[in-house]
DNA sequence: GTGAAAGCGCTAACAC
DNA sequence: GTGTTAGCGCTTTCAC
C-alpha cells in the first residue's frame, strides 16, 4: 500500500494527460469515445502508482454517493431473526454488482426512529430500502412524496405511492390458519411477533382472523398474545398463554423464529407436536426444516425478497422507473412435522 | 423536507454570523468557547432551516468519513449462520452511539476477496472490523502496519500485531470435545465447519485433534469431514459420513448452525440422541436452547465480541491505544440434551 | 469569540 | 478527443 496520498492529477500527470481524461476512464463513460491507447496508458499508470478514487471528492462533485441504505426499523430484527440476514445477503449480492456500498441501519433509538433520513437529507446514500415501514411513521410518506429513491418492503395501502417489494402477509396467514382449521381445529391461539405498529404483523393478524371468520370460529381474544422477534418471546408468551387459558389444539405463530419458542414452551408442558397441538407459521428460515419437529409454514421466497429489492432500487437510483413498481412474491405452504394430517 | 438544499451559509446567514462559527457548533468543538447566546441562535436557524450536515462535504474537507465498516470474508456467513446477526447487532449499537455508520462488506467475489481495502484507499471509511480473516490474506497485514484503524475478531498468531478481540478456539473446540472423551466417547467424528483457510475454522480442527490425543484416542481422519456455513451444509457432510463409516458414537460440529443439520441427519438414519449418538459443538446461537434436543455447546459471548469490537475500534479511530490491545472472551460449556450423562 | 480564505479531490460544462 | 476551469459544502488555519 502506497504511503502518499495518490490524487487523479499524478495519474494524469504521470499518463501525460489531464484529470478530466482520467476522470472518464475512471467513470467509465459511455457517451465519451477514448482511444484505447489513452486508455491503457492512463490505466498502467493507475496500476503503478496503485489509485483508488477518493470517495468524498467524488461524492461532494457528482452529488453521488454511491451507497445504498439497508433500514431496519428495529434493531432486535437484525439480532434474532433468521429472515432478514437472507435478504440482506442478497440485497448486499445487487449493490456490490453494481459496485455500490451498502449501509446498514438498525434503528436502536425509540427515540429517534426516523434518523435514517438524515442519511438522506445529508447526502449520505443515493437510495433507501426500509425493510418493514412502521405505520406511524410520517417521515417516509415526505421521502417518497420527493420522488427520492426509495422500496418499502410489503408496500400496501399505507404507502400506495412506494415502490416496493414484497407479498402478501394477510393471504399467508389466511392460508397458514386455514390449514389448521381444515385439519379440524376450532380452538387455534394466535402468537404475533413484534409489535402491531409494524404493517406486515398487523396484516399477519388479520389474516388470522379472517381464516378463523371462514371457519365460522369466533374470535376469542383470550387466544391472542403477543411476542417481539426473539424465539425467547415467543417461548415466554406462549408459555403465558398456556398457562392461562384451557390449552389450544393448535397455534399460529406470526414467524418461524417465534415458533421455535413456542414448539418449546410446548414441550416443557409435556404436549406432544403435532398429538397435541399443532403449530403453523410464515416464513419457512433455513432452520425449519432441520429442526424437530419440522416446521409446517408458509415459505416466502427471501432471497428473491432482496435480490428484487435491489435491482428495483437501482433501477431507481440510475434514474429508471422499476416495471412494474410493485413486485408481490408468491408464498407456498410447506407441510411438514409440527402440523400432522389430522386432528 | 425542504425542497431547496440548506447549505451550511443559509444557516450563517439566518443566525447573522459565519460559516466558521456555525461548523464549530455544529461539532461541538470542545476547544472554542460558544456563548451559550450564539448557539442557541444558530441552533435555532438550524431547526427553523431544517439543515442537515452535508456528509460529502464534510468527508473531503476533513478527511474523515464517520462510518466504520464491517467485513465478513464471506458473504455466505451473512446468509446462514446465526452468530453472525447478533453481534453485527451490538457492532451496530455502539458505532451509533458514536453517531457513526456502519457499512456492511460481506465478500462476494471470490475473485477480489480484498476488495475491502479500496474503502479504505478510497477514503470511504474510518475504520473496520474483519469479522473472520482468511489465513491467505496478504492486504490485511500491509493494512495492519499502516496504523489504518482496524480490528480483527480472533486475533492469532497469524497477525500478531493487529489489536483484536476473540476467543479461544483451540480451547473451545477442546473444551467440547473433551466433554466427550470423558463421557467415554472413543469414536467421536468431527464436522468442520466452513473452509480450514479461514483461522478459527483452523483452529477449533486442532482443538479437537488436542483433545483426542490427550484421551489417549487415535486420530482418524474419517471421522473429519466439512461442511460450510449452512444448516444444510452440516446436513450433507453428516450424512456422508455416517454412510461411509462405522457410526461414530459422538460427534463434535464446528458449530451450532452446522450441529442443527447434523442433528436432521442423525434423526433421518433413525439414531436416536444423545442415546445412540452425541453431539457437541461451539457458539450457542439463540436457537441452542431452544430446539430438541437442546444443543450442549461452547458458549461464546457474541454480544460483547460486537460490543467490544465496536469500543475498541471507536478507540482506534479516535486516536487512542485500546488497553488492552487483543481481548479474548471467556467461553464456557453449556452441557444440555444433545449430549447425556453417560455413553 | 469570530470571520476570511484556502483548499480537500473530484466532476462536468464548456472551450478548443 | 482532450484540456481548462469553476465549483460541490465543509473544515481549519490564521488573523483580527
Amino acid at each position: 500500500m502506497a504511503k502518499m496520498k495518490i490524487t487523479m492529477k499524478d495519474v494524469a500527470e504521470k499518463a501525460g494527460v489531464s484529470p478530466t481524461t482520467v476522470s472518464f476512464i475512471m467513470n467509465e463513460k459511455k457517451q465519451i469515445a477514448i482511444p484505447d491507447e489513452t486508455r491503457q496508458r492512463v490505466l498502467q499508470a493507475v496500476r503503478e502508482l496503485g489509485y483508488v478514487r477518493n470517495a468524498a471528492g467524488r461524492r461532494l462533485a457528482s452529488g453521488k454517493s454511491h451507497t445504498l441504505a439497508f433500514v431496519l426499523p428495529s434493531a432486535e430484527h437484525v439480532r434474532v431473526d433468521a429472515f432478514v440476514p437472507q435478504f440482506l445477503y442478497s440485497f448486499n449480492e445487487v449493490s456490490h454488482q453494481h459496485h455500490f456500498n451498502l449501509l446498514v441501519h438498525a434503528v436502536e433509538n425509540p427515540r429517534r426512529p426516523d434518523a435514517y433520513v438524515d442519511l438522506v437529507t445529508g447526502n449520505e446514500i443515493d437510495g433507501l430500502f426500509v425493510v418493514n415501514p412502521r405505520e406511524d411513521d410520517q417521515e417516509i410518506d415526505a421521502l417518497i412524496g420527493s420522488g427520492f429513491p426509495i422500496i418499502v418492503g410489503d408496500p400496501g395501502r399505507r404507502h400506495p405511492l412506494a415502490c416496493g417489494v414484497g407479498f402478501d402477509n394477510f393471504a399467508a396467514a389466511r392460508t397458514a390458519v386455514t390449514h389448521l382449521t381444515k385439519l379440524g381445529h376450532r380452538r387455534i391461539a394466535c402468537v404475533n411477533y413484534g409489535s402491531s405498529r409494524f404493517l406486515s404483523v398487523a396484516a399477519r393478524c388479520n389474516g388470522y382472523r379472517q381464516a378463523l371468520t371462514e371457519a365460522g370460529i369466533a374470535y376469542d381474544e383470550s387466544l391472542v398474545t403477543w411476542a417481539d422477534f426473539s424465539h425467547d418471546s415467543g417461548y415466554v408468551a406462549a408459555g403465558q398463554l398456556l398457562d392461562r387459558t384451557t390449552a389450544p389444539t393448535a397455534v399460529f405463530a406470526g414467524n418461524d423464529t417465534v415458533a421455535i419458542g413456542v414448539l418449546a414452551a410446548f414441550r416443557e408442558r409435556g404436549l406432544k407436536i403435532p398429538g397435541d397441538v399443532a403449530l403453523t407459521s410464515i416464513d419457512d428460515i433455513p432452520a425449519a426444516r432441520f429442526i424437530s419437529p419440522s416446521l409446517t409454514t408458509v415459505r416466502v421466497p427471501a432471497l428473491e425478497f432482496g435480490r428484487i429489492a435491489g435491482e428495483m432500487l437501482m433501477k431507481l437510483v440510475l434514474g429508471e422507473r422499476p416495471d412494474p413498481a410493485r413486485v408481490y412474491l408468491p408464498t407456498e405452504l410447506v407441510v411438514r412435522e409440527s402440523c400432522g394430517a389430522s386432528v
